[in-house]
DNA sequence: GTGGTCTAGACCACA
DNA sequence: GTGGTCTAGACCACA
């Protein structure tokens, strides 16, 4: 279930990490359950396993995933992890409040404003 | 008042437009006064001249400069411009919102979760 | 009856060739008239005498006007230079038609089209 | 298939850039093929690296090309862009009538003009 | 002096 | 290998 775009201008092993993630936070992919291999992977999806590697590796890093040599990688959730991701978007939020705040506009305002574009595109 | 950052992760020309389209846009610099020349920016900043150009270009490409030959770049601002920031900002809110709900982050948890966070740090 | 716009990206001295030719040809500046000094002309428009000078060389070449030393510049229209403009007008539509039909549009598509558009901003 | 003239007083990035659209509005660059690499178009053409760069970007910002970082250039044809491409042809047209009857020239006598010069050229 | 273009060449992230 | 950024420095048209 994952597809790759490739004229989206992230990097494609953003792109993995990004919707690997998702997949994990929303359990679609069970806790423990194993990862297809980076080779397997690179293949269904016919990219690069150095791209693979460098996805796996930053889930790792990040908490999603463990490694056990000669076997695989494996699914790491645990409740933690959800309070992580929201950490961070609540910093990326933050962020954009204070970037828009310096060009003049309030996060009072901004958040208005969407609101209005989001009933228009309903 | 524009401050490189040679640790952040964006390119030099980038860091300059986003700081001068503030300025801009808060009135800092003043409509068709005159920025200071390619080369005595790029002086200022220990930058090379093309960088300079490069950022002075993509601020004429968004209407926040205009360029007179042989004469230098002048600020461009008009009401529509803020305008055209709130949308950026409006469209970069909604791509943060629908992220965070398909990772299980309703916008309003998110935005309890800013609130509460904000007033501890205050 | 000269306005430059600062903002136009074409040269100052050609904004001024273009709009002392339409006079000329338009009999607004009579012909054997005398000429604005290029000190006062510049004085007038703010520019720089350099820039008056340039444009007053230019329509002496294409005939527009002729100079005796000491006494000034003139108006030198006479019925073939409309025929020389006719002429120009006429190549710059035909490369322009040559151009688009590159591009896949006939210049029948083009006029078509231009007329429609046309009416509806009448 | 792109050939430069350093005759043409029209910078050569801008001159790679029209050449290169043509031949993707005429689809003579098929849809989602790649574009050669910059550097080795640098090289067929004799020029420099940044100036090949200069040109796929601007292409890019046009809407005919999109960028895969690390993988290279492709086409990104759509029916839009053909629209896009009429619609600047019939602006400068427009502003040539214009231009044409303030030097006293009716759109009408100038495409007659036009015709009979083009026949004598058959 | 001022902006615009270009070369030669380097370094980096990504695939 | 591929695109993106950047430096150092040159040359040109315009004012």
């Amino acid at each position: 279930m994952i597809i790759l775009d490739y004229k989206d201008s992230r990097p494609i092993y953003e792109q993995m990490t990004d919707k690997i993630r998702k997949l994990i936070i929303n359990r679609v992919l069970e806790p423990d359950s194993r990862m297809p291999s980076v080779r397997s992977l690179a293949v269904d999806l016919s990219v690069n396993p150095n791209t693979v590697q460098k996805a796996y590796a930053q889930l790792e890093r990040e908490g999603f995933l463990y490694t056990i040599k000669g076997r695989g990688n494996f699914v790491a959730y645990n409740e933690n992890l959800k309070q992580h991701v929201k950490e961070d978007y609540a910093q990326k939020l933050q962020g954009l409040f204070k970037e828009a705040k310096e060009a003049g506009i309030s996060h009072e305002e901004l958040l208005a404003y969407v609101k209005e574009r989001g009933e228009k595109n309903d």
